[in-house]
DNA sequence: TCGGCCGGTGTTGTGCACATCACGCAGCAG
DNA sequence: CTGCTGCGTGATGTGCACAACACCGGCCGA
């Protein structure tokens, strides 16, 4: 998934931000399950550091509400809860409308190949459904979107509450309260009306589509599959 | 400033927040001036610990944008440049507004004291100004405000955007761009104009004055004062 | 005189041993 | 049988010594 360097290219940083990504990828993926007990001393073996660096990490992770730790019992991955997670969607909702309102950027070709390549990827899951390659793909494309606005603020904590709220879809998939193709049609759509809201220019229309979409997805998981449909 | 309590009754996360809080406020009101040296020896040595806890709180405040550690030069106190914390600033208006929008509680009786009792630390700032004084009273009331939303992620996010754009504002009074006397005579205003909207209970209102008033003192720093007036 | 090399010095980053804390279980008194 | 007390075990938190690194000044050679 990463490219390898030799460590003497490789500074304090850069380990550090892979750990950080690393592991947050886990836990917003459900590789580590809510309420897993995260060992310091097997990650730090894992990673081939010790404790100290991987402390850091850990404690980047509790400021960010991923994990948390207790003194003398462990270091926890949290749980994620629709209800209380209301509010923070609601500020997503806010902040998506703002990433086409604030300091919008003009697509760059880049933006508009990743896009279309991650709506071939997004046909493709459509044929074949995989919870686990959704939830990384409307990550990339979340995160490339971001891109649209130069305000790096608004970027900076339009991230952070996604990363806070992105382990509830997967989850709901897995507990089956979402249909996971119906989710993988809705995410298609998405970007197909975001494709063509950007041909046009109009950054602002994109921005609302996202933040309908975003609304839409959590009334879904909140309300549930109809029994007698699934 | 901190009530102290016998070590026996104070937990890891206790000092952790206290030195957290403290350096914060630290570099806040500019007892650390941008480009300041923070030698983790000497504070560590200050504080009564070792390294190790220090620099996770060091880490903290370099995730929250107030520092910055470079491996084997120092750890430094960043700097505040209006032009670049335009955007962040534009941010700042939209999250106060949703303060008035999102999830509003009507205030509390102790709220509406701490106002008063605002408005009147206020009034004696205008007769003796004191730039530290009159930020530390700022931050109060700012913190306070918050609370009359039950949005926790809206706080949090609003928080982290009041710490990382605090210092302008101070900084701006030293450098003489903005008058002190106007400042705190504006700031009075702005009270009294909260608590006439609270009082009918419009939070929104209130909310959409505080954003007018972000706004116009970032406008006067940065127009700066007209020569010829000071 | 100028440019590059090189070691001294002070800083942040890392590894490791120990302190501190919480939980669970065995043992025992009532 | 019940409840509690003490200890063993394993976790996170802390202190300390050393490694890695950057800056700076002197030195040397061209």
């Amino acid at each position: 998934m990463t490219l390898d360097m030799p460590d003497s290219l490789l500074t304090a940083r850069d380990r550090f931000d892979r750990l950080h990504a690393d592991l947050r990828d886990r836990i917003c993926l459900l590789d580590y399950a809510p309420g897993t007990r995260l060992s310091e001393e097997k990650l730090a073996a894992e990673y081939g550091v010790s404790r100290t660096p991987l402390r850091r990490v850990l404690a980047r992770l509790e400021s960010e509400g991923l994990v948390q730790s207790v003194h003398g019992v462990g270091t926890f991955v949290t749980d994620v809860d629709i209800e209380e997670l209301a509010q923070t969607y609601q500020l997503r909702l806010e902040l998506a409308e703002m990433v086409g309102r604030l300091s919008p950027v003009p697509p760059s070709p880049e933006i508009l190949a990743r896009l279309a390549r991650a709506a071939d990827r997004a046909r493709t899951l459509v044929t074949a459904p995989d919870p686990r390659a959704f939830a990384q793909l409307n990550m990339e494309v979340f995160l490339a979107r971001l891109s649209l606005t130069a305000n790096e603020a608004l970027r900076e904590f339009a991230e952070r509450l996604y990363i806070r709220t992105a382990r509830i879809w997967l989850k709901s998939v897995f507990a089956s309260r979402v249909d996971l193709a119906e989710e993988t049609e809705m995410f298609l759509r998405e970007i197909e009306e975001v494709e063509a809201a950007l041909a046009t220019g109009d950054l602002h229309a994109a921005a609302l589509i996202q933040r309908a979409h975003i609304s839409m997805s959590f009334t879904r998981m909140k309300t549930g599959r109809r029994p007698g449909r699934g």
